[in-house]
DNA sequence: ACATTAAGTGATT
DNA sequence: AATCACTTAATGT
């Protein structure tokens, strides 16, 4: 069994549910900026995160994306719960935020621990409820926040998932995350420097306030 | 040196 | 807050 198994989710289940967890899923190493899941995609798999972190994009018709929240350790997807044996599309895109290290879960196994292990059904409807929580959390933040606090806070989450006080980014692709404008972005950011919130140079943006 | 990409700015809606 | 049009700065070849 993988040490990074253990480590994420050792408190949460028995020995027996681990090492089939081990032994049903594939372990995978994704690179930073891979799409995981695309919309359209049938849902074969569950992905427990192991370490890492990946990104749930929204899209509208015109392509153009909307972030609405992150996974990180020890989380899973709450799309993967909302379609049954793969039947259905996926409605969302999963891209690795930073490098990450995930187990891939055939649906099938899911399913069947449900009705075997009491500690996995635990599992799921808790992520089910963190999920939606977050999810509640996004509307709230794009319905009654300004864009410039949205900003912000953006920063912070991501700094936050990223482990890292450094933000690699442009902020054309802030601007993709958040669905607004690149001007916008740039302006608000220079605001937000002379605020002595972050700092900025060319391609990576500290945060300070966090 | 030149082209490309990222970021800054004023004006307009 | 979005869009346009344009400038300036940084970086790659």
């Amino acid at each position: 069994m993988r040490e990074a198994l253990q480590l994420s989710y050792g408190y949460l289940f028995e020995k027996e549910l681990l090492q089939e967890i081990d032994a049903c899923g594939t372990y995978k190493n994704i690179k930073q900026g891979e799409v995981l899941m695309d919309i359209g995609n049938p849902i074969t798999h569950m992905p427990l995160l192991l370490n890492g972190a990946v990104k749930i994009l929204r899209e509208d018709e015109d392509g153009s994306e909307l972030l609405l929240y992150f996974l990180e350790k020890g989380d899973t997807c709450a799309m993967t719960f909302s379609c049954g044996l793969g039947k259905n599309k996926s409605e969302i895109r999963a891209v690795t935020e930073s490098d990450t290290e995930l187990l891939m879960i055939p649906v099938m196994k899911m399913e069947y621990w449900m009705g075997e292990y009491k500690t996995w059904r635990e599992f799921i409807v808790d992520s089910y409820h963190t999920r939606m929580k977050e999810l509640l959390e996004t509307v709230d933040t794009i319905a009654f926040m300004r864009m410039d606090e949205r900003l912000l806070k953006h920063l912070q989450d991501k700094a936050k998932v990223t482990h890292d006080d450094m933000i690699y980014t442009t902020h054309q692709e802030i601007a993709y995350d958040l669905h607004t404008s690149r001007v916008v972005i740039s302006r608000l950011l220079k605001k937000l420097e002379k605020d002595k919130k972050i700092e900025m140079q060319r391609n990576h943006i500290k945060v300070i306030d966090l």
